[in-house]
Order: structure tokens, then C-alpha cells, then sequence
DNA sequence: CTGTTAGCGCGTTCAA
DNA sequence: TTGAACGCGCTAACAG
């Protein structure tokens, strides 16, 4: 207690809480800060949170913690929740390789609000979001009444690279598709589908596999060596899965981009530490933790959070090229 | 509050506590148990940890999120803290991208200890340590009366990497180092500067690089176009500078590895991503960040916890060959 | 075996 | 302008 650096408690808590606009004195004022600042006075975040009612920490709840974008957002919700004296907790969904069931055992500091990231909507379920403010990120967006939602525009960003093999002349495409059943990886195989259909071109091939270098690996081998005139283009629905493809290409002999073009999504540094370079779609990871984070914040203050979609840039490199 | 629940307060206390060993009645047990689920009771954290004077939970500090290492010994950390009923809230220190400079401001849960990982003795310094329990991770273990440390056999797992290229027959060894001033990557340079002279090979040249790609890709420029005999192997400090060293071998027109061996260190996802793959050596990040959480638990309860020191495994893969 | 009481450190309201 | 008193929800000690 500050109440030894000279004059009162009351006052103390005034003054740290930047409420003394014409309640106390100047010179108390400074008293007390410099009080504090001797002792190296902490105030006690439980007694604080205790009293208020609120802990000014956000949980954020994420597939898996060793895919670079979700370190990513992290890294953006931290940034604004910063901003605002808030905390961010993560808690790798169980899903993963997640450690615990309940956020509220592992993640223990008790929470304010929950921003879920790339998650089922079922998945969600479990965690125990008992009338906590939540926000969604990257999920669907067609609940009507349900929470706020921060998406990509995933969709466009897949016809995109879609439209980019077209342009280079690419006719035989096949698809590697995530077999992960989350939002963001059904809209990725709507996209590819609808933009070949608009463009008259054959439905592609598709392949599935486990979002991890070998699986994909298989899977293009599989798509290669079809029955049937050879793809010339392999579409991946992650970077991942385009490292494991042109592992594949090169396996059945073939060179990227001169056999077989490939590309990815997400632009991990996987992406340029590979040779060739992916060609890929950038996704504004921390962006999407910011924006996340700033409706989390609206909400708590009971603000509506608009829906938000960001844009998603094509980043052409050297593993897509012209049909020779 | 549950005293609505039929019996008391205290006793609720005892019950959700397992404390009643031979205090309170079956009967009221079971009714306690049953009003608290009907009410969906949530006993709350913060004045507990008012009255506990504890909060069970442990900061994490790490310098980046993004490498993939660090999401592992957070994983490792959690899965130990979970089961004792604790929590791990990370923060990326402000060495890195990170967000903010003070984690009791940015990861603001109260701690009741700190888990610091391959961080700087001195960036440490800035850190809230005021007294808090303090275990640090692949640091350097020289510090008489320091806190507990959980070691990574570095140096012999570099000499491992060294000893490999040197029975392929490799005399002429680029290390390609990261210039990160921390002791993991000092212990590194070490290791091998001694490993060659022991063996009476001319010592390595050394190029240092940025923790990324492209810097690794420069550095390994100019370390196969340096005046004199080219090296005929590039032993890299990372995985991210060997993937970089490939890239450069491969713009130089050199193969890999036949005419260059590379080896990494780590062994990230992306050590298998690439094409071929990456000679490295294991972490057991998943191991470290579990022994850091046990020895923190074992000093918080009063317990030593003594030093572990855990081994290295070289995995030889496809990028190094014997030298032709 | 069960209920009562006190106080953890803070922010706030009320009286001086 | 400031000091004193109360209570947030919980647990440990003690009284019934």
C-alpha cells in the first residue's frame, strides 16, 4: 500500500486511474506518482479484476499454433489489443494437437470475450462460450444474428489464382483440396469450381489429402498420374500442399513450372523458401487479427461490429508458367 | 452464489475444492455437485486468486512466434501446465515484432513465474523478474547461483552435423551463421570452429545472415563465390538458412547435393518441404518447453530443480552426399 | 460434520 | 480536496 508515499489510499487509486481532473491537488498528484514509482508499485490485477468485474483479456481460440498465419493474427490482435490496456490469450483448439478441452482450464485467466479463429462452427460449440462476447474470424458468414465476423475474401482470392492458370493457358487443372471441413477450405473448392465452369473449361480433377507435406505429396501423385491426359497445372489450397506437389512433380520426373505448373495460398515463408518461388495468394494475416480484435472491442463496449471482408492480392512467382 | 444450491457457502468451497475428504456428508456432496451444474457455476478466477495470493499460471516469453520451434515448446509448456491445473500465457518479446514492451501490460494475467526461451541474458533484463520464479530455456548454463536452465545438447548437435560432412568427405565446410547474439547460436559457431580443428580440417569459412530466407540466400552467394576453392558443403545454423543455401546453390547453377551438400539444423516442417531434404537435427522443442514448465512447478513448490541437459538427433536426409 | 467469520487489494461512494 | 468504510467472490481458520 501507497498510502505510506504520504498522503492517502483513495487518492492513490484516483490519481493511477487518471480520474483527478479538479478532485485532487497538483502537488498530491505528484506525490503519489512519485511514491509509486519508488516502491515500484504494481497494482494487483486480481483485486482489480475482482472489483470490475472484467479482466480486460481476450481468448483466441486457433486450430493449431504451428501454421505461421495463426501466429500471424496472433501477432495483430495482440498489436491493438495492446493499444487498449487488453491482453490476448491463445488457446490451440483441442482439435490440433491441442493440449486441454476447456479454454477455461488451460488458458485459466479468466476471459472478457472470444475471438475464434478458422474454426468449425461445431468445434466452437465446445468451448465454453457461455454468453461470452465472440467474434469470428475467417468462418462462415451466413449465420443470420450470429456473431461478427471478420472474413477474407476467400473465394475471390481462389479465383483468382484460378483465373491466373487460365490466362497462362492452363486448360488441365487439378486441385488439391484440403480435406479439413472448416468454412474457409469449402468456399476455396466453390471458387475453383465456379470460375472453370464460367470459363467453359473442364471441372477439375480433385485430390485430398491432410494438411501436411507428405499427404500432399501423395495426393499430386495420384493427380499426375491419372488415367488420362496429364494435368498441366496443379491449383493447391495452401502452400503446404504446394510444397508436397511439386515434391510430387519432380518425383514423376517432371520440372515446375516447365511440365507442370503449381501454386498455393496463404504466402508462408514456405512459399520463397522453396525454389521455385510459389506462386500464391497473400493472406493479410495480422490484419485480420487487428480487425478481429478492434470487434471484440466494440462489442464489449456495446458497439455493433459491422462485418468486414479483406481483399487478397494474387502474388505471380516462378512456379506458374505458360503452357508450353 | 450456490448457497441457493440447499446448504451453505463454505461448504461449496470444500466440495468443488475435493477438500471434504472427511468433512462434509455424501449427501450434501452430491447436492452441491448437482445445484452447481443445474446453475452452470463458474467459480470465480479472480478472487481466487485474491485469496490464494496465486494465479496458477506461467508466462512464456519467447522472441518470435513465427518460427515454429517456439509454438512447440509452447505446446510442450502447456500440456504440463494443463495437467497441474496451470496456464501458459505467452509473450512474444519486443526483440522480435512483438507488440508491446511490458507483459504485464500487453499479456496482463497476473504470473506467478516466468519460462524464458533462447532469449539474450539481457533482454531478459527487461522483463518484470522483480523476484519472480524463473526458468530459462536453451540459454547459456555459465550463470553460477542463475536460475534453473532446461539445455538443448547444441554443441553436440552440431558437432554431429559436422562429424557427418566430414566422414562424406567434405574438407572445404562453409558455415553459413546466424547472426543472432544469443548464446544457442554462439554455442553453434563454437562447436564447429572446434569440431574441424579437432579433426585437422582447415577451419570453415563462415558467412553470417538474417534469420531468413533471403539473407541465407546472399550469404550463401557470396560464400560459393568467394576467391579459392568452393566449398563442397554448406553447414547452416537453421533450416531457414539451408533452405536459403539451396537456393543459391541451385542460382549458381550448382545441384544440391550433388555438387553441394547442405545441412540445416532444427528439423521445421519445412526441412521436409523442400526438395531434397533437408539433413538436420531434431529439437525436441515439445520435450524443452515441458521440462521448462516442470521445473518452474517444482520452484514455485519450493523444490531445486536441477539442470537438464536434453539430446540432439542428426537426421541424415537427401541434401548432403559424399563429396565426388 | 457444518455454519460463521475475516480479510485478500482494489475502486467507489459518502461524509468530513 | 481527502480520509474512512464497504463489498467484489473466494478460502482458511475457527466456532458451533
Amino acid at each position: 500500500m501507497a498510502r505510506v508515499a504520504g498522503v492517502s489510499q483513495a487518492t492513490v487509486s484516483l490519481v493511477l486511474g487518471e480520474k483527478w481532473r479538479g478532485r485532487v491537488s497538483e502537488r498530491t498528484v505528484r506525490a503519489v506518482r512519485a511514491a509509486a514509482g519508488e516502491l515500484g508499485y504494481r497494482p494487483n490485477l486480481a483485486a482489480r479484476s475482482l472489483r470490475l468485474g472484467a479482466t480486460r483479456t481476450a481468448l483466441l481460440v486457433v486450430p493449431a499454433l504451428t501454421h505461421e498465419y495463426f501466429a500471424r493474427v496472433y501477432a495483430g490482435a495482440a498489436k491493438v489489443a495492446d493499444e487498449h490496456g487488453f491482453g490476448v490469450v491463445l488457446y490451440p483448439s483441442p482439435a490440433g494437437i491441442g493440449p486441454a478441452r476447456d479454454p477455461f482450464g488451460s488458458a485459466r485467466a479468466a476471459i472478457d470475450g472470444v475471438i475464434a479463429s478458422s474454426m468449425a462452427a461445431d468445434a466452437l460449440a465446445g468451448i465454453g462460450d457461455g454468453g461470452l462476447p465472440l467474434v469470428m474470424l475467417d468462418s462462415d458468414p451466413d449465420i443470420p444474428g450470429g456473431p461478427p465476423t471478420v472474413n477474407l475474401a476467400v473465394a475471390d482470392g481462389m479465383r483468382q489464382v484460378t483465373r491466373h492458370l487460365l490466362d497462362l493457358g492452363h486448360r488441365r487443372i487439378a486441385h488439391i483440396a484440403a480435406d479439413v471441413d472448416t468454412w474457409t477450405f469449402r468456399v476455396r473448392t466453390e471458387a475453383v469450381t465456379a470460375e472453370l465452369a464460367a470459363a467453359g473449361v473442364p471441372a477439375a480433377a480433385r485430390q485430398t489429402s491432410a494438411l501436411n507435406v507428405a499427404a500432399a505429396r501423395d495426393a499430386a501423385v495420384r493427380a499426375l498420374s491419372a488415367p488420362g491426359p496429364r494435368p498441366t497445372a496443379l491449383l493447391c489450397d495452401d502452400d503446404i500442399l504446394a510444397a508436397g506437389a511439386c515434391k510430387a512433380a519432380r518425383a514423376l520426373g517432371l520440372r515446375v513450372p516447365d511440365d507442370v505448373s503449381v501454386s498455393g495460398f496463404d504466402d508462408l515463408a514456405l512459399a520463397t523458401a522453396l525454389d521455385p518461388e510459389l506462386t500464391t495468394v497473400r493472406l493479410p494475416a495480422e490484419s485480420i487479427g487487428e480487425h478481429g480484435m478492434s470487434a471484440l472491442l466494440a462489442l464489449l463496449a456495446g458497439r455493433p461490429a459491422p462485418p468486414v471482408e479483406l481483399p487478397l492480392t494474387l502474388l505471380p512467382r516462378a512456379s506458374t508458367a505458360s503452357r508450353t
